[in-house]
DNA sequence: CAGGATCCGCGATGATACTG
DNA sequence: CAGTATCATCGCGGATCCTG
């Protein structure tokens, strides 16, 4: 049984709104990136590999907005710009590692789960309808 | 500093699903739906409101394919479903209720960081470009 | 180098109508 | 009651071009 008392709707909502971004396509392994440590716009870009411009900018600034990530100007030609982790984004990695464990732990039984139900609902391959 | 041997890119996509999947509108609202005990199709969108009915559906088929919600039809007129958490699902609620703690006590810090970052950038009231 | 601006496809979500 | 089917909308994410 889960205690509702502590998980009120307004609670739930603002967990669910944290969760969508942490669970968009990149913010986790942008995040995981910096965890090595500081870097540049470019060296992101590279070690990301497919992830366009834009969405590099766009979840870093929503990194940045929301005080996960910092963001460091040098103002000379070539302009220079370091992103990292700030404390706050460190330590929200330590729930995320806990959720990441059992992710891991458990991956094989959702695999199961979903071969079992595909298995029981053989009409028309798997679409969310 | 982040352990990047136990993240590799593979595992943190993985991750990623499993954080959109519950980081999506309606998932969060309906497992704390649930955890206070089974309940049929029509009291949980009572319970959640807003909610479609082609939302609703979706959510618990999503959840039911990956195990962590079990579906129970009993053949009468009319016809009655119930739904409640899986031991998985409930298990998996732990490392969520920690991410939610986290998040509960970490909320002002947020706001507190957007509304500075929105101070530094008085351009056109913040829209995610 | 580090973006900003623009156009586009697609899937998520919602509203409405219908059914066994 | 518990859905399915259809149509419309909206934001994500990608691709491309341009600039200080």
């Amino acid at each position: 049984m889960i205690p509702t008392d502590t998980h009120d709707t307004g609670t739930c909502q603002r967990i669910s709104e944290l969760l969508s971004r942490i669970g968009d396509k990149w913010t986790l392994l942008i995040v995981r990136a910096l965890g090595q440590g500081p870097k540049r716009f470019s060296a992101l870009k590279r070690e990301l590999g497919s992830i366009s411009q834009k969405m590099l900018t766009r979840t870093l600034r929503n990194l940045e907005r929301d005080g996960f990530v910092s963001r460091t100007v040098t103002p000379v030609t070539p302009p220079q710009v370091e992103y990292a982790l700030t404390p706050m984004g460190l330590d929200l990695f330590c729930p995320i590692a806990a959720l990441a464990e059992w992710t891991f732990a458990h991956a094989d039984a959702i695999d199961a789960a979903r071969h079992a139900y595909d298995a029981r609902h053989p009409d028309a391959g798997y679409r969310p309808a």
